[in-house]
DNA sequence: AGCTATGTACACCGATCAGTACCACTCGGG
DNA sequence: CCCGAGTGGTACTGATCGGTGTACATAGCT
């Protein structure tokens, strides 16, 4: 019985026309942004007739749902799952952006859309929180003394630095980088990290490896 | 010779409709997005007919760019001209926002247009960047190591404030305001007590109130 | 084979939108 | 008083877009 499979949906693969028509969608978003691409577009690009697509999303609006949908499962997993890392130099990897990154999908889709109830936003601000969360939660193994606040400004740190490096048309990650450095060694008691000044080593009353994962 | 008469350019002002049209555009686009926005919606609000619009704008474009173009005289003057307040106290003005602001309509307009060379798109750059050039004038008056660098760190706190409350859809201001505490008091050598390095202040320079207003 | 889910091709509808054409009105100045 | 620039009103064009209907083709399961 052919385990191709079906996916947690029912959805039956004929010719996996649902992949092909998501793969092409976030490549159109995200060069294009949302409004500016349109179902025909989609269709083409995926190799798909219009008509299936309306069968598997029933609207423009789901399909911008599903498409920002698609990365909830790994939460920038290529950064937080990198156990080879200290919590710091994870906290860090967050800013490590391929230079060419286009603009964060969700920051566009939020504003783009405009509507903070429609799905897609909801979606957006699921996952920007969740990413502030897995940083809190880095900086907690990381022994900050206020995870939660750092993790919101790191989070910060990274939406400004996506938008920003759209209307500078320039990169902005080095420079989030940067201030990211100053917080987290601000926020940690004793950092092993040489800190040229401002926070000052005091006795490694904690350990700056705490990670249990 | 009714000195009403005619402005820098040719434009005739028999009852203003080139103003009521920018104003117009500037509440509309804020509200609702430039590509959401329809030319008409914009003449109805400015109960202006079409004909006219288009009379004093080429189209849409020049509409948008003419848009932006306006707030570009008065680089944040609310902020940066109070000269009752120290520089310091400056910098972190220009974090303090109505709570409600909408979405900073450069990053709006780059991100719905991206096309880098719009004319808007082209706008918005000039302006971000004249905004951190202000902020580093104002880094230097307050006597900031490095002026430039934080003039753009402030730029991107500000921009990360700005992009991240539109999607998350509540205020990120404060958050980027206690970072710019963070930055500038790190960044002058001394701002009231002497801290110039590898000093113990009696409490981190973190502010815990930024506005004191 | 035969049935059904899936996909294709293509035409079509209704809405919207940017931009234009045309006519009538209304001012303000001569 | 007329003249004409500026304007309002309206209807139009051409294009795009979201979404649908229909008829036909294919793949896989039983």
């Amino acid at each position: 019985m052919t385990e191709l499979a079906k996916g947690p949906m029912g959805q039956r693969r004929g010719r996996g026309a649902r992949e092909r028509i998501l793969v092409a969608a976030q490549t159109l978003f995200r060069e294009q942004g949302i409004s500016r691409t349109s179902i025909d577009q989609v269709c083409a690009a995926a190799e798909v007739s219009k008509r299936t697509a309306y069968q598997h999303f029933a609207g423009k609006d789901e399909l911008v749902a599903e498409y920002l949908h698609q990365f909830d499962p790994d939460v920038m997993s290529g950064v937080f799952d990198c156990t080879d890392l200290t919590p710091r130099e994870r906290l860090l990897a967050a800013f490590e952006m391929p230079a060419s990154t286009p603009l964060c999908p969700y920051i566009a889709a939020a504003v783009e859309l405009r509507d903070p109830e429609h799905p897609a936003s909801r979606t957006a601000r699921a996952y920007k929180i969740a990413i502030a969360e897995r940083l809190a939660e880095t900086a907690r193994e990381a022994g900050a003394a206020n995870p939660e606040q750092l993790g919101e400004q790191l989070a910060l740190l990274i939406d400004g630095a996506s938008a920003r490096s759209q209307v500078i048309n320039s990169e902005s990650f080095s420079a989030a980088a940067a201030i990211a450095a100053v917080l987290i060694d601000n926020a940690i008691p004793a950092s092993s990290s040489p800190k040229p000044r401002g926070n000052r080593p005091t006795k490694r009353s904690t350990p700056d490896r705490i990670d249990g994962r």
